[in-house]
Parts: structure tokens; C-alpha cells; sequence
DNA sequence: CTCCCAAGTTGGTATATACCAGATATCCAC
DNA sequence: GTGGATATCTGGTATATACCAACTTGGGAG
């Protein structure tokens, strides 16, 4: 009935119907994770478009975190989610381990600074002081995950990054991660990667993903760690459990705005 | 290096540079919030670029959350992020207005229904529950920020949701947003839109957005309400403070698994 | 056997073109 | 002035083509 008698069918278009198809595949197991995607010249044959309409679904399914492309490679399926479970962050890296999933860590860069403005006022120091910074690239299975940015206070960790070796994955398990009840301000969004950042993760620029932001104090109320992490968006979810309190209480406490990097355009 | 006696210069793709010019000019200010950007064809002309680049161009600035698209009416400036602090969600609403956010909601849908399956076991109900659900489209500024389905346990709110005036924000206030410490387990995750909520969103189909869950218990610890929330990626960021604890203490506590959702592919 | 080059693969960029459908403005007839 | 047809905006979809650069593979020279 191509002059159906009643509403317009509403064909889906082209890409979409193909991009469906290679959904439908992924998520029934037929493609499972890390094999490859058939390629754009592919698609372009198998569905009868051309190679731009395919590679618009595969971008589309890339976009839905369900693929990631390889330079030149190809693409891929995407491997599952991770739960990173921030009120029990402690130990996220000997608790996955213990969990059994696979994160290795690449060290990047190591650095000592002085604070800077920006950093001095959300560890409430002053300008000046001295920091150890840390890059890392965490990946699981072999598979980029997310990137961070530690800074810490140099005098909470004296001793524990020495300059030639780096190696404070010991800071990380002593310190940081020590049994005491700490705390930590968390903010969470959604942005663009920068495209040093997305050439880190395996991603394309302009690709989004999740940041998080993490400052650490100490049972005493004071902050001694920042860190701010890049997510490949699709690679985990981020749970909590949240003690609700009334606006006004947490309006009156301290920091009240978690906002800092405002993550203007 | 034929021309240049060092490394290649690697110039940006064109369609890069075009990305970057309109960046500059939205964080400049030159574009400011909701005012339209230059369209596909007039991109082209600008940079005398076939209409198809301009086009990539204003679709990564999209991607990026700092412009949406109305459909055939063109490209707008998105407008500044907004801060959710989940701890202190207890009026996030009326929070909102007291921060001088305006903030509107629009019914969508009410209804009762029993509980099935998945919905059973995240409450710890047996299948069949009566329950409350509605669904509701948030604006700011009369821009399309989030969608909420919010589901509760009937006899928790019996009589404040009357069947024909659906007027549910009495709940809002009164019940679930009591002055009373309650917890919340809350999972926020990076996912695809589905073209219903993106139709509502006014997205595209395949764009990312931020999905919030959030398992609201009463001071007893017992689960009442169930709310899942997709946000605009951009429109948003979500903070909190988290308690740090062992990973240990948290595995041996209940509901080790906040991973309901897994959301897979 | 190893090493290196060439051929063929892949995605990345870019152009030119075409048609559709929704939104808007314009202008003319009434 | 109002109403409706029309022209012209917009983005959405789709094709065909071209070249580039990175990667893989295979074969041949040493």
C-alpha cells in the first residue's frame, strides 16, 4: 500500500533504519565487545546507500557511546559500563581489582608546582603553595577509560613521590585512601573533550564525556587532594548515597558553590 | 616538508576552524544566550565552504552543548549550565526559585499503575504495588532542560494525587521533600536519548544526554520513591558531598549493587 | 629468515548537487 | 484589514565523487 489510506507511514530514514540494524546486532550479541563494526564502505554496500549515509549511522552509533572508532582501523563495539561507586571510592582501584575487573593505570606526568589562583582557592591555600600533580590514564582491559588530574598538597605526601622514579600509586593506597572517614565534594557533568584529551581517550574531537571532580579533605574538614577526571561517557555510572538535607543547611555551610570550574563554553 | 624546513604545521580541517571561529565568538559574548547562529548556508558563504562542511562544522558546536537546533527554524546559543546539588535536592525546585532560577514544569502524564517486575525490585515491593507515576518536562526560561518520571508507592501519598486535576506538587512539597534526613541512592550516567525523550528535549535523535536515578528512602531506610530523570547534557551539572567509606563497608551494606539500570547498549 | 616496499584496506575530509518539509515572510486579491 | 497563495528562508536526508593519511597485509628482494 505505498497511497496508504490513512497516516503518512513516516518512513525512518536510511541512516536510522541502519543504524537500528547495527544496534539490534550489538545488543543481541551477534557483534560483542571489541569486534569489529562492518566498515563505511561496507555498510554502503550491504543497505544499498552510499558511503556517506553510512558512515552518518555509524557515527550516530558511535555517538551513542555503543561503538568507538580506531584511526584508520575501523570501529569497534564498545565494552559494557563500569559502576564506580563514589561513596565507596576509598579503594576504586583494589576494589575493582577485587571486583575482578581488569584497570591498569599509565602514568603521564608527575610534576611539583606552586598553586596557581584557581587551584589555591579551592584547596583554600595560598597562592604559591607547593602541589604534586599527577596525570594518569586509567584503562580497563587495555580499553582508554578515563584520564585524571591529582593535585595534592606536597607537604600531606612528603617523601611519597620521589622525583626520579614516580611511582605514588603508594600515596594513592597509604594516603588518600587511608580506612579514615573522609569526605569529599563531588560534581559531575557532561562536557566536550578537549582534544588533547580526546586523543588520549581514543575519541574524536568534539566527542562529549564525563567529568568529575573530586576534593578530598581529611576528617578534619580540611581539603588536601583535588582531582578532576575525563570519562569516556559510555565506559561507567557514577552511583552515591546522598544524605538529603534542606537547602538551607547546605546554603549555610561551607563552599556552598561546588561550581567552580563553571565549565563556561 | 616540502615548504617548511620543520615539522608540518598540521593545519586544522576546515570544518575545525569553523568550530572554533563560532566558539569564540559565543564565549566571547557575541553570541549570547538564544540568539541564532549563522545558518548551514550562510556558514558556506562566510567561508566559502561547500554547505555540507558548514554543516559538520555547526553539528560539532551542537554536540558540544553550546548551541541546539529548532528544527528547520535554525541554530541557537545554548544557554549557561546550572548547578544540581543532589545533597541538598530536598527543594531543588523551590531552591531553584529562591536562586533566582526560573524554573517550569509541565505535566506530562499521572497515573497509577501496580508495580511490575523491575520497578517491584528497586522499591522492595512485592509485584502488583499500587503506585503513582508521573512524568514531567522541566524549562528554564522556557528552554527544555530536563524530563522527570517520578514513581511512588500509592499509600505513601494517598489522597495528594487526585485523579483529575493532577496537581502532584503538593507531594512535591509536602511529602517527599520533608525537612526529615532522608537518603537517596542516586546513579548518574552518560546515555543515549530515546527519539521520544529527545522529540521532548528538543534534541536530535543519537545525542547524549545525563540520566539521573534516584531511590528516595525515609528516615526508617525504607524505599518510597523512585525518580529517573534525563538531562540535557549540557544544562547541567550535578553535585554532591560523599561520606568516604571503605569499599568493604560498603559491599557487606545493603544494595551493594546501585546498578539497577545497567544500561546496557 | 628477515626486512622493506607496494597494494589494498580503513576512516577523515571536502565538494557539488538534489530534493523534501517545516517555518516565515510577503504580497496580492478580496 | 483579513485571508490565503506563494516565494523564500531553514534544517534534514541522500547521492556520487575525490583525494588523503594511517594502518594491514602480502610478497619479493636481500
Amino acid at each position: 500500500m505505498s497511497t496508504t489510506s490513512h497516516q503518512t507511514p513516516a518512513p525512518l530514514p536510511l541512516f536510522r533504519q541502519i543504524v537500528d540494524d547495527l544496534k539490534s546486532r550489538i545488543v543481541s550479541g551477534d557483534l560483542s565487545e571489541h569486534m569489529p563494526l562492518p566498515s563505511e564502505r561496507a555498510i554502503a554496500e550491504l543497505h544499498a546507500v552510499s558511503r556517506m549515509t553510512a558512515r552518518r549511522a555509524l557515527e550516530a552509533v558511535e555517538a551513542e557511546g555503543l561503538a568507538y572508532s580506531k584511526d584508520r582501523k575501523g570501529r569497534f563495539v564498545s565494552p559494557k559500563r563500569l559502576d564506580y561507586d563514589v561513596s565507596s571510592m576509598s579503594n576504586f582501584i583494589s576494589g575493582a581489582a577485587a571486583r575482578g575487573i581488569d584497570l591498569q593505570v599509565e602514568h603521564l606526568e608527575s610534576r611539583s608546582l606552586p598553586a596557581g589562583r584557581s587551584i589555591a582557592e579551592i584547596l583554600a591555600v595560598p597562592e604559591g603553595t607547593a602541589l604534586y600533580e599527577n596525570t594518569r590514564l586509567f584503562r580497563r582491559e587495555g580499553h582508554a577509560t578515563f584520564l585524571e588530574t591529582e593535585t595534592v598538597l606536597a607537604d600531606r605526601c612528603a617523601g611519597l613521590l620521589p622525583k626520579t622514579p614516580p611511582h605514588p600509586e603508594s600515596f594513592l593506597q597509604k594516603q588518600r585512601y587511608s580506612p579514615l572517614g573522609h569526605t569529599a565534594d563531588i560534581v559531575i557533568r557532561m562536557r566536550a573533550l578537549a582534544p588533547e584529551e580526546a586523543g588520549l581517550l581514543g575519541l574524536m574531537p568534539y566527542q562529549s564525556g564525563i567529568e568529575q571532580e573530586q576534593l578530598v579533605r581529611d576528617p578534619s574538614g580540611t581539603a588536601f587532594c583535588f582531582s578532576r577526571q575525563i570519562w569516556r561517557g559510555e565506559m561507567a555510572q557514577f552511583s552515591a548515597r546522598a544524605i538529603i538535607k534542606q537547602a538551607q543547611s547546605i546554603s549555610g555551610g561551607r563552599d556552598p558553590d561546588g561550581a567552580r570550574g563553571q565549565a563556561t563554553p
